[in-house]
DNA sequence: TTGTATGCGTTATCAG
DNA sequence: CTGATAACGCATACAA
């Protein structure tokens, strides 16, 4: 079932039809409507690797995950949902590439083998070797989170230094002296991820200019280690009385910590920081946090790639969301 | 780039280069040798469309998840990653195709347009309309979950029906004599989801089995929902002592109406069902269940469809699993 | 308004 | 062992 079958038995050349499908041409309504019933009644649709190969481009966007091994958070879920969703308002397919790990081979096949007309690229390093290989291959894409060489790519991301930096000044206000950053893990701290460096920034920088003592902590992307590594704090540091966390994965964990140390939050402790909504709302009691909105930071990194493949030499566009910070119940006055 | 400057380069035809790459053909290791140089000096890759068109195969699957508006239960994205993880196995890429609502425009093109070599459906009905659609349009699939329809496919799925036998049994020799079933929602029931169906089946026939008074509920995916659901359990039949649930989305509000209501858990209340690991493990306190073997699952379902690709002809082939239950801290003997 | 002819980059058939 | 060359199904420049 192609093209020529239906041109056959619509009594028309195969040009006419593809005319006819794209528009592109003025076609006499009257055979527009033979056209029509034709492909109708057949059920026709046209080949999709004819019409990649023919027209240059494969209408199809790549999303590049972090290895399906480790597991993806609340927030990584979000934004493959979500860019699922944005892409399919453009008429665009999604292929998924795990990458990260050992095995490239599916980042590079999609790469290479111009598969896709355009990539996003999350969970990246502040200097992504994914961003050179795109960058020489020349293929349009788009970063969740950025990388520092500034104009580098397009992107959009969430300005953790800012926002923690505003958990720490509202705990300051609360009258804290004395906190802790619950950051991502060491490897990824050591890797030059972006997130877990920008929040170590503004969390030093917040403290000091506040004249808070800071201490900070990593911790890996599991509830098991949230509970060692609280425990691990209240060891070491007794006298901290709050906590800033970009580590949503670690929560259930630090949930079981504080109900293990009989800590009442937030009368005895307080916890905020950037965490996904729905985790913050599910947290016992519901955390205060800045949300990390997902489903516009999707919308807005599909947009900024279709721009960018429609016009591939256009300077780089960028957007640093900075999310408010939503009052729930987890901080309170400090009262020891 | 393409095969023909390879070609050019190297002195030899383009069918050399082609046969040098796949192995179709004995190449002498001189000339492979000098094709493999110019190959691996400018980076080529043939290109994908190209390369469909002409073999008439995409290298492509397709996974249809549930719409992104719907949010995705911990379990689905389980899924998923562990299809990602298992097809990049077999050097095949997957496609992700939203559908259900009323936009299957992408699960359309998908399917009609070639796109791909095999579906991997998830989140079916027991009387799914998309794969009477496959069927017509004779593409291989396989399904997470079956429809009703013996040998209508080839699909893996868990055992729900036996699973929640299991967990009423096992509720029984604890003792309780009321006990009811926290379902997936409304609207999927109606539906004729099957896990919903199915669960409600095991349920009421243990029930009777051992004598017990059964109540059964639907409540939403959502945490909310969970709580409101208890509430109102608790408000209409009292004297219930013990819940199993499939449903993982409404696990956190059912903690909270637990703690509101000042139940012990398994003191006062039990709690059972099949629930993903994860969910069960971070439940406080941990939950009894038999853990749905995502991974496991995924891989199989992967395995069935390349068979199902290599050879379409081939009889259905399934998988019902029958995951142990995981004796955790949410069940005790009753006491009241 | 429509038809003809060519190219997109591979694979695979048929000759040598 | 290797080279031409015909598909694969569609889009589009060129003609009419």
């Amino acid at each position: 079932m192609n093209i020529g079958e239906i041109a056959k038995r619509a009594g028309v050349s195969r040009s006419t039809v593809s005319y006819a499908l794209s528009g592109k041409r003025p076609v006499s309504t009257a055979t527009a409507q033979r056209i029509n019933n034709v492909i109708a009644e057949l059920g026709y649709r046209p080949n999709a690797s004819a019409r990649a190969l023919a027209e240059g481009r494969t209408r199809t966007l790549s999303l590049v995950i972090p290895p399906a091994s480790r597991r993806l958070t609340d927030v990584q879920l979000g934004f493959v949902a979500s860019v699922v969703e944005a892409a399919a308002k453009h008429d665009l397919d999604v292929l998924l590439s795990p990458s990260g790990g050992d095995h490239d081979r599916s980042f590079e096949r999609v790469v290479t083998g111009r598969r896709v007309d355009g990539v996003i690229l999350m969970e990246i390093l502040v200097d992504d070797p994914r961003v050179a290989r795109l960058e020489q291959e020349a293929l349009p894409f788009v970063t969740i989170g950025h990388v520092e060489r500034p104009g580098a790519s397009s992107w959009v991301d969430v300005d953790y230094a800012e926002l923690i930096n505003r958990c720490v000044h509202h705990l300051a206000d609360l009258g804290h002296r004395n906190v802790v950053l619950i950051n991502r893990s060491d490897e990824l701290v050591a890797a030059g991820y972006g997130p877990a460096m920008r929040s170590t920034t503004g969390f030093l920088a917040a403290a000091e200019q506040r004249g808070l003592t800071a201490h900070t902590a990593c911790c890996a992307d599991e509830p098991a280690a949230g509970l060692a590594c609280f425990e691990d704090i209240r060891s070491r540091w007794p006298d901290v009385t709050a906590a800033v966390t970009i580590n949503e994965a670690a929560l259930p964990g630090l949930q079981r910590a504080l109900r293990h140390a009989g800590l009442d939050v937030p009368g005895d402790f307080s916890i905020t920081g950037v965490i996904a909504n729905r985790l913050a709302e599910d947290f016992h009691p519901p955390l205060t946090a800045a949300d990390v909105p997902a489903e516009e930071m999707a919308r807005l990194a599909v947009d900024l790639l279709v721009e960018r493949i429609a016009d591939p030499d256009a300077p780089h566009r960028n957007a640093l969301l900075q999310p408010g910070i939503t009052l729930r119940s987890s901080t309170g006055a400090r009262h020891r």
